[in-house]
This record gives structure tokens, sequence and C-alpha cells, in this order.
RNA sequence: GCGCCCGUAGCUCAGCUGGAUAGAGUACUUGGCUACGAACUAAGGUGUCGGAGGUUCGAAUCCUUCCGGGCGCGCCA
């Protein structure tokens, strides 16, 4: 509806400067918006207001001018002037009864559209160091991506979403520590586990498991383990030094092989706790790509190269430093330690490398907000290799932070205090957490009630959209259990005695939904649909309680039926895009 | 100190690329089921849109500057 008003405008103001009657530079495109106020139409334009100082018309005339030019539409019954100068359009019935009929003719698809056509994008989220089970705060970066990567399917991008797998680097190696001394505790060994080691249950767990299958495989001495190891930051010495030292004696007394076997078992053990996670809560990838794997395949040198090449990249201190600074961050990064380690930053640089060369237009990456500073030198690493920096999207979500009884909740990954996203999930159900964590804008704090989300979950919002497509079905079931049945073909028919306000803001409701779809997809805000949805279902049980839909008169009561159904059809369609369930009844 | 995000009703938050009297949920009060599910609904009031300037036909929205909160500023990831 939205678009064909705007082609109509456009086609005014076209011919009004074909024939001369305006003189103008640029030819805007159309703004076309819905109304808030019934009593202005459907929709307006305020483009007269826009023109009128360019065009040296007051908007009121030029608005006129606009009308008389106004090629003759079916859709729009009535026009009128307002205000300062919109020109309100009042909708005809039967376009709302057409809408109607093409939300039965596309069904699942009613709502797509096309804008993204063409577009190949590559969509990262969640990402976290398999280091420990996933906390709530990645959670809303789950649910965040998901549902954007529906988002964007539904307009017509061709989305690839991907999961970015840190298995290399030292927060591994302090894993593989963590486990290995819990491991010799279990052995028997009288161990003081590190401070900066990671202490939570299930690196106990993880070693159990080692331990049973393997038995004393492992097994070293603590003696010999820590001879030579600096001293622990209690004992008066360096944490960092001290796990340094351990990691070094693993990869010593272990040899290669152990020590990978341990590193393995850790990463395996974590990795496929998060993918569990992922799946059950809805949030799936169709690849998990490796960070090891760019080491493996000389990528990361690639790039390291590259930007060799290009000059960007120069040595001091002993280390490898990229000229970002020549790009817009504000410092040079290292990209080689003196140590010989290449950063995390350098493989960053090779994974988005890659991401290109394997042929996407956009990268779009889902990140916690603690890592905004990051982006401007990815940003610069982009540029220096030739390539359009806003190729990469980053999207940044904000941390939630969770209330229990009132307090704040501590968490840290490191010391092993933290609600898991598992956790969340059992007390609040799957719907309920993806639905919440979506209400809001990704880049708004958000604070999670967790006693009022177990106390009070009936009364989230989702089960009052679910109600809404359950009701819907409930009234079917009604339907047939008197013995009747719904005939789609005359209801569609009979859309022209649906007069009722009610019926008419269902209508209106119902054909919003391509248009929120679209924008909420441009913008990448999935929140829009939610609370899109959220209107939907008021819409449906204020209809829903002051009029009966199964009605002696047929005709009516089929218009009435075929219009429920269709806002069920769009309650199926929204949900899915969110990755909620619509149950059938509750 | 520098950079990014945020500040809207008592509380949690919307407000679509500047638009017409700033809206929901929650909380509080009072109504509505012998009718398709009351997890619903109807009515009731609340705002210096953090403050102050500026841009213009028009600002919660854009610019500047303060105030307040969060985060970041490593040869960590």
């Amino acid at each position: 509806m939205k678009t064909q008003l705007q082609q109509l405008i456009e086609a005014a103001l076209s011919q009004l400067c074909n024939d001369g009657t305006l003189q103008l530079e640029t030819l805007p495109s159309a703004l076309v918006e819905r109304t808030r106020d019934r009593t202005h139409g459907d929709f307006a334009t305020n483009m007269a207001m826009v023109l009128a100082k360019q065009a040296k018309r007051n908007p009121r005339e030029l608005a006129q001018l606009l009308l008389d030019a106004l090629p003759e539409s079916e859709l729009v019954v009535k026009t009128e002037i307002a205000g300062p100068g919109f020109i309100n359009f009042f909708v005809s019935d039967a376009a709302y009864a057409t809408v109607i009929a093409q939300v039965f003719e596309q069904s699942s698809s009613y709502g797509k559209s096309q804008v993204g056509a063409g577009q190949k994008v590559l969509m990262e989220y969640v990402s976290a160091n398999p280091t420990g089970p996933l906390h709530v705060g990645h959670g809303r970066g789950a649910a965040y991506g998901a549902a954007t990567a529906s988002l964007l399917k539904a307009a017509g991008y061709q989305v690839h979403r991907e999961y970015y797998v840190n298995d290399a680097g030292r927060q591994m190696d302090i894993l593989a520590a963590s486990v290995w001394l819990r491991y010799l505790d279990l052995c028997g060994e009288e161990v003081t586990f590190p401070s900066n080691g990671y202490q939570g249950d299930y690196i106990w767990d993880i070693a159990a498991t080692l331990h049973r299958e393997q038995q004393d495989t492992f097994r070293h001495p603590i003696a010999t383990v820590l001879e030579g190891v600096p001293a622990d930051e209690p004992d008066g010495g360096d944490k960092e030094l001290h796990i340094d030292g351990i990691i070094e004696q693993a990869r010593t007394l272990l040899g290669t092989a152990l020590y990978k076997q341990v590193h393995g078992a850790a990463l395996e053990a974590i990795l496929g706790g998060i993918r569990q996670d992922l799946l059950e809560f809805g949030v799936e990838y169709d690849e998990w790509f490796s960070e090891q794997s760019l080491m493996d395949d000389q990528t990361v040198d690639q790039a390291i190269e590259k930007l060799q090449g290009t000059g960007d990249i120069y040595e001091e201190k002993g280390a490898l430093w990229f000229r970002s600074t020549a790009y817009g961050d504000e410092k040079d990064r290292v990209v080689v330690r003196d140590n010989g380690l290449k950063t995390y930053f350098a493989s960053d640089i090779a994974y988005h490398m890659n991401k290109l060369q394997r042929g996407y237009d956009k990268m779009i990456d889902i990140w916690g907000a603690d890592h905004h500073g990051y982006v401007p030198r990815v940003r610069a690493a982009l540029s220096a290799m030739g390539e359009e920096p806003d190729t990469l999207e980053v999207l940044l979500v904000q941390f939630a932070s969770l209330f229990r009884g009132g307090e704040k909740v501590q968490m840290s990954t490191r010391s092993g205090s933290f609600v898991t996203l598992r956790e969340l999930r059992q007390e609040v159900g799957d719907d309920a957490a993806r639905f919440f964590y979506v209400l809001r804008k990704s880049e708004q704090h958000m604070d999670f009630d967790l006693d009022l989300a177990v106390s009070q979950s009936s009364e989230n919002p989702v089960y009052y959209i679910q109600y809404a497509h359950a009701r819907i079905h409930s009234v079917m079931r009604q339907l047939q259990e008197k013995g009747m049945s719904w005939d789609q073909e005359e209801g569609l028919n009979s859309q022209n005695l649906l007069t009722e306000e009610h019926e008419k803001s269902l209508m209106v409701a119902i054909s919003r939904y391509p248009e929120l779809l679209e924008g909420a997809a441009l913008q990448r805000e999935p929140h829009q649909l939610a609370h899109y949805l959220r209107d939907l279902a008021h819409e449906l049980h204020t209809y829903y309680n002051s009029h009966h839909f199964i009605v002696e008169d047929q005709a009516l009561r089929n218009a009435r039926l075929t219009l429920i159904n269709a806002a069920r059809q769009v309650f199926v369609n929204g949900l899915t895009v969110l990755g909620v369930s619509a149950p059938e009844e509750m």
C-alpha cells in the first residue's frame, strides 16, 4: 500500500515538472507515513512542505497542485490537505480486502520483501570464547543475532550465519591448564589452584571425565609441575607469569600429542555445551568457523604479508605493528608480539579478509558493547587492504544486568560466578527468554529482574501474543464442535460486510506488517517486530471481546473468520522470525 | 583526560530516515464472563522528553555546550 502511494505521488510530481508547473533541481522520493490519528486518514505525506522552499510556493498551494496531478487509483477514495500542508489519503475498503486476500495467497511468505535481493551477507554473532558455558549476556547477542538474521532473510538478503570459534590463543591454553590441574587433583596430587585459572565447576566436570576415561595418562607429580614456575600472586608473585609457567610445563611434560588431547578435550566439552545450548534456544548457524584453521592454512600470515605489501606494517621494540592510525584509528596496533605470537587482532584481520574472499558483499558482526573500541581498528585493516570499510557493519549489544533479590548479580567468567543461559532458559522458558531479549533496542542497557521473570512469567508479553494466536485456533475448534466449517472463499468475497471499527483496525494492522518487516530489517531492529506483534495481539483481543465471530449470518461469519485467520497467519510469520513458538493452545 | 552508547510517566521501555494533541506495559482505582478460553478487555492521570542555547514552517528526534550513568582506551582475548 505504502509503496503504491509513493508511486502515485512521484508520478504526480514528475508530471508537474514535465508540464513546467514546477522547476526542481532534484526529484526527491516521496515520504509517505501512516497517520497517528484516524481522522487524518490512513496515510499522509509531507511532500508539499518539504518542497515548498525549493518550489518557492506555499505548502498548501503546492499540495493542491500535487493533488490535481495525482493519477486515478482504486486505492485512494479521498484526499485532503490538512494542517501546515500535509496531504492525507483515505484508503478504500476494497484495498484492505485485497490485502486480506494476499495474506492467504502468500501465506508464510506474507510480509517478505526483496529489498535485500542480490546481497550476500555474512552474519556473525555470539562467538563467545569456548572457555566456559554461555551466560545471560551471551543470550542477548544470540537472540538478537538469530532474529536479525531471520529478519534479513525475510527481506530477501542471502544470509550466511556463522560462529567464530576462538580455539587458538592463550585463553584456550589457560583453560587447558585449568582442566589439567583439576585432573591432577583428582589423581590425588595436592594442587593449589592458580588465581588466574578458570574456577567454575564445569572445569571439574571435564577433568573428571578425563580422569575416568584416561586414568593416569596425564599425571605428573605436582612438585615436578611447579618446578621453575614463577610464584602466584597470593604468594607475592605475578598471576600472569604463574599461569604462563604452568602452561609451559604442561606442554613440556605432556608433550605435544598429550597436551593437544587435554586441550582438545576441554575445547570439545565446552564447545559441545555451547552448541547444545544454542540449538535448544533455537539459535542456528550455517557454519562454525575455527580461528585455528586460519593459523593452519596461513591465512593469518597472508593477511600480515598483504599489509606489509602496502607498507602499513613496521617493526618496533621487537614487535610488528599495523599502522592503523593512517586509517582513522587512535593508535597503532600490534599484530605480532615480540615473543613471536600473533595477536587476536591479527587473526581477526585474517578472518575478515577471509570473509570477503568467500564472496560476501556485507559482513554484519554482532559484538558486546565492551568491544566497541575495536571497531575502528578492524575497519582500518579493511581500508588498508583496499576494501570499503563500510562492508563491515558492527551491531553492538549492551549487556543485560541481572537483578536478583533487588541486587545486581555480579558476573565474571574467570571466577565462575555467573548465571548461565541454560539456567535462565530453565527459569523463564525459551519463548519468554527469546522474546524478552529482543523486546528492547540492542544498544539499550537492559535490566533483567530474575525474580520478576520467574514469579510473574505469565505476565510476560510473549504470552499475550501467543494467547491471541491460540484464541484464534480455539475459535476454529469451537466452530468445528458446532458442526460448522469455514468457507474462506466466501469470507474473502464478504469482506465488505466488515464495517466495525475493530475490524477496520485489525485490517490496518495486518496491512502494516510488510512495511514494518522491511523497515525492521533495514534498520536491523527486531524489537520493532516484537512491539508490532504486541499491537496486533491487542487489536485481536479487543475485537474478540466486543464481537462474536461465530454468528448466525453465514456470510458475515465467514468474513470474520477469514479476517482473524489472516491475523493468525501474521502471528505465525512474525513469531517465526523472532524464534518464538506459536502454540495452538496453551 | 579522550572516544562510543544511554538519559522520555512512580518503575521497565517504545516513539518509524525532523511532523499534526509525546505513547505502551506495569503499578493504583472502578467496571465487563449463563455467549467463540478473563493468560482477555473498558474507563480513569501522570510528563520542565536530563539542563541551557542554536538550526526551521515544525525538534524527544539534527548541531553545540554542560550535568548524570554505562562501557572502552594492553605486545589480553
